[in-house]
DNA sequence: GCAAAAGTGTTTGCAGTACACCCATGG
DNA sequence: CCATGGGTGTACTGCAAACACTTTTGC
């Protein structure tokens, strides 16, 4: 028998939404290309699968060289099969995303400085290939699951108060949601643990911090938010 | 510049994961595989991908040739990587599920009779490669989707009663629903037409005839089953 | 004392649940 | 006229949306 790999088959690349919050919005990490196609365009960070490699392999390999994170959440998104989305050839595209706190990793640099930086979904300049679509997909998969999925701590520090997980959902979502009706929700869905201390050095009333309960029981929350 | 697909790339397969339901029971269809590996086990149907081929095509080729179905919901699953899952080499597969009307098509067997075959996911086989993680997949997609999307028709005749979509919504969900409330929640989506006819020839008196709203409002649904 | 933001509580309405009753058919 | 399943209506209840008040800080 002839050895699979022998045959012709596509590339199979892994492409990466990172999505990392601060300064009330939500942005991704983008790498500006040095060749060509798309040269000094704006691309997701990715990486041909190697043969011995999983998914998560490839992915790791991406954000530990580049990025020099590791231990972040990780979820695969959706493949990509357009024929003509890679000018050089038949290319399929595994996409994942990422949540990270920028805050918890410096960005390593590539070859050369300020080919790798945080760009707000809101303000996103015209992206290489077929990533715009990409990272469509990803933002829509983020809104969806965050309604009902604990997520938002991912991008957050470990410690974080209840407004700023507040604004953190308006910031995603787009829209505003009652921080009483939301307070409450959370609270009583168990997923967070009051560390006791409040956060000193603001204008006003020191609001209370709160750490993400890791001994969860999958109590779910729903926001109840229209994404249509 | 060299050509991608010189590189030495995984084989991509299509695998898919066909349901039907009929008899008050929710069917996947396998295929017997007559070579090894996994010689005389039950598989899902799949095929590699061709380099002019996007995913659906793959999927469309699959099923038209051994199934002669087309038309039919088609949604994207999963992409499964597991570097041992094909003992040949390498293979990743992009599974695909699909909802179909066993009543519509004729099952067209390959190369010889018995070798495609509907199987309900109660009774199932000792399945080849990793076909069992896909199939659980899918079934879990399944549910969580017929729970706010009108996927259920797809698996019913064009028309089809009130009590038939109940007792699909009750199969497929494995737990009972509330025959009133469910119908209320329906018909309120306006995801359903009266046909004004009633099915005739049943024991007891005809439950009325609805089709699929073709044009409709996306005017969501929410059956609430605590699916985890 | 005032402004601004954080914490806590209450009212109200609607949607989901749990029911009961009537209707149409076959035998 | 009875059994069986299909169609329709209603009362209750619990949650979520809307909203008001108090508390704590900086200046």
């Amino acid at each position: 028998m002839k050895a699979f790999d022998q045959y012709r088959n596509p590339a199979l690349a892994v492409d990466l939404v990172v999505f990392g919050y601060y300064e009330n919005s939500l942005n991704v990490l983008l790498l500006n290309r040095k060749e060509e196609p798309f040269k000094n365009r704006w691309t997701l960070p990715g990486a041909f699968l190697q043969m011995e490699e999983t998914f998560l392999d490839t992915c790791n390999r991406v954000l530990n060289t580049k990025l020099g994170m590791d231990n972040f959440f990780l979820e695969q998104l959706y493949s990509f099969d357009a024929p003509e989305r890679d000018p050089r050839g038949r290319v399929i595209a595994v996409a994942y995303y990422a949540l990270i706190n920028p805050s918890k990793f410096e960005i390593v640099a590539g070859n050369m400085a300020n080919d790798v930086q945080w760009f707000s979904i809101d303000e996103l300049p015209k992206l290489g290939f077929d990533h715009k679509d990409i990272l469509d997909a990803a933002v829509k998969r983020l809104r969806a699951k965050i309604l009902y999925n604990p997520v938002g701590f991912e991008l957050l520090n470990d410690e974080f108060t209840m407004p700023e997980l507040h604004r953190l959902y308006e910031t995603i979502l787009q829209t505003s949601i009652d921080r009483r009706n939301f307070r409450r929700k959370i609270l009583d869905s168990d997923y967070l643990v009051s560390s006791g201390s409040k956060r000193e050095g603001l204008q006003n009333r020191p609001p209370d911090l709160y750490q993400f309960n890791k001994a969860l029981k999958p109590n779910k929350f729903q926001i109840n938010i229209d994404l249509s």
